[in-house]
DNA sequence: GAGAAATAGATTGCATGCAATTACGACTGC
DNA sequence: GCAGTCGTAATTGCATGCAATCTATTTCTC
């Protein structure tokens, strides 16, 4: 067997990514049942692959699953929602603090200090727009990734990954929703403030100190929880049925 | 659907924990590569159930997968045992930290001090056996176990599990090669000091001192780490090539 | 009319055939 | 003697048929 990694992607794994794009989309509803020969058909691919992609998901934590009844999609609330970050935020500020104690590999601690620059740079542009916005996104996300990979461990790497889909359905959904403070938080001046936490906490790990950076990481993403929670209630209150 | 969990396992299911059990077990050595027509063979299935058995496997980092040439069983190294370790303390230290915030519920009060009240009757016997020894390593992990649950985190909990896998194989390992510090570690004197970690850990939840619970789940746990760590690194010295 | 039993329809889970891809060995050229 | 190429055999990934199981509607009983 090639140790490389293949560049050929199976129907299987395109397949799941497609489901796994319909749910987090919101066109497959929670509480919907998924059955193979209708997924098969809406996907041009026979029901095998189906069948393996539904497993996938399942054990991702986006189905529910009987035997012989079949897969449906999780019906989400915010309790759930607010573990996702717990553990998340638990697990990123594992990552920065192991990183600290180890030291940054000199790669690292260069792609770190170029996402801070590039994100000054576009967070601090005076016209501000959906491309800029898309542009940090992107650019946070990179910076989180930086992190973590660099912690060099497979499961806190595999532990962040899982719990990144459930938020990622509830931002979705928010955005979709229209709610305005949602929309604010990927803002400029929330990025600013986001930015100045990235800014420290790369600051901590250069210097080596472990709990801070820890710390800094926890905090940094525990904001994110708070708004996402405050919003999400406020969202509940609003209209008694959600539908995430 | 039926919301109720079925008692009913699929082949698939069966499957799954059959080829599992063979590499925890050690008769699917690290690097062999797994032909799923062998398989079905020896487990008198077809291929089906077992190459769903191996995509979930996959998943849970026991295989290593490269598409069109198939899964081989992973080749496992001190680091990748430590960065599991990392992780769960860290997870066990969270779920601690959160019940005693949140505050145990009665029925999970009265069953961690039952627990303590079996371990304790165990583990000062004064006739030490192999029965007895196999009576603490579940009670132990029954501990565990409740403060896992009684967080009510479903990540959390998915985060343990997938941690847990490797050290089971190296654990089994160990005592098959015959460290004898490895059997010590279950043996009567070093349980009795982690009964008296689990007695304390009770207490902190109990009287909602959440930062102190946590911290000596982690310290509790990262005792077990270094124990591995040690033993490991000396077969590693000492065989040059180890095979768990 | 309400609940239980039964039957029909649909869907899952599994076995198997087949095409696409890969591993492996022999062969050739240098 | 070694690297590169080609051909064959084997293995994977996918489509599909079929039996077991579940859901839903109807029918039967009290």
């Amino acid at each position: 067997m090639n140790n490389i990694t293949r560049v050929t992607r199976t129907r299987s794994q395109s397949t799941t990514e497609a489901i796994r794009a319909l749910i987090v989309g919101g066109e497959l509803r929670p509480g919907e049942r998924l059955q193979a020969q209708m997924l098969a058909d809406k996907l041009g691919v026979s029901r095998t692959p189906v069948a393996e992609a539904l497993s996938v998901l399942h054990k991702e934590g986006l189905l529910e699953y009987a035997p012989n009844c079949g897969y449906g999609v999780k019906q989400f609330d915010l309790d759930g929602l607010l573990a996702a970050f717990d553990v998340r935020l638990t697990l990123e500020g594992l990552a920065c603090r192991l990183v600290a104690e180890k030291g940054l590999a000199p790669a690292t601690a260069d792609a770190l200090r170029e996402n801070l620059v590039r994100a000054e740079e576009v967070l601090f542009d005076p016209d501000w727009s959906d491309a800029k916005r898309d542009r940090w996104r992107a650019l946070n996300l990179q910076f989180h990734d930086l992190l973590i990979d660099s912690a060099n461990n497979t499961y806190l790497r595999a532990g962040v990954d899982h719990t990144r889909i459930l938020p990622l359905i509830y931002d979705r959904t928010l955005r979709h929703v229209g709610v305005e403070e949602v929309l604010r938080r990927f803002g400029q001046s929330s990025s600013q403030l986001a930015l100045r936490d990235h800014q420290r906490i790369v600051d901590a790990v250069l210097a080596r100190q472990g709990t801070r950076a820890e710390n800094m990481m926890k905090e940094h993403i525990f904001n994110n929880r708070e708004t996402m929670r405050r919003h999400l209630k406020k969202l509940l209150d609003e209209s008694d049925t959600v539908q995430p």
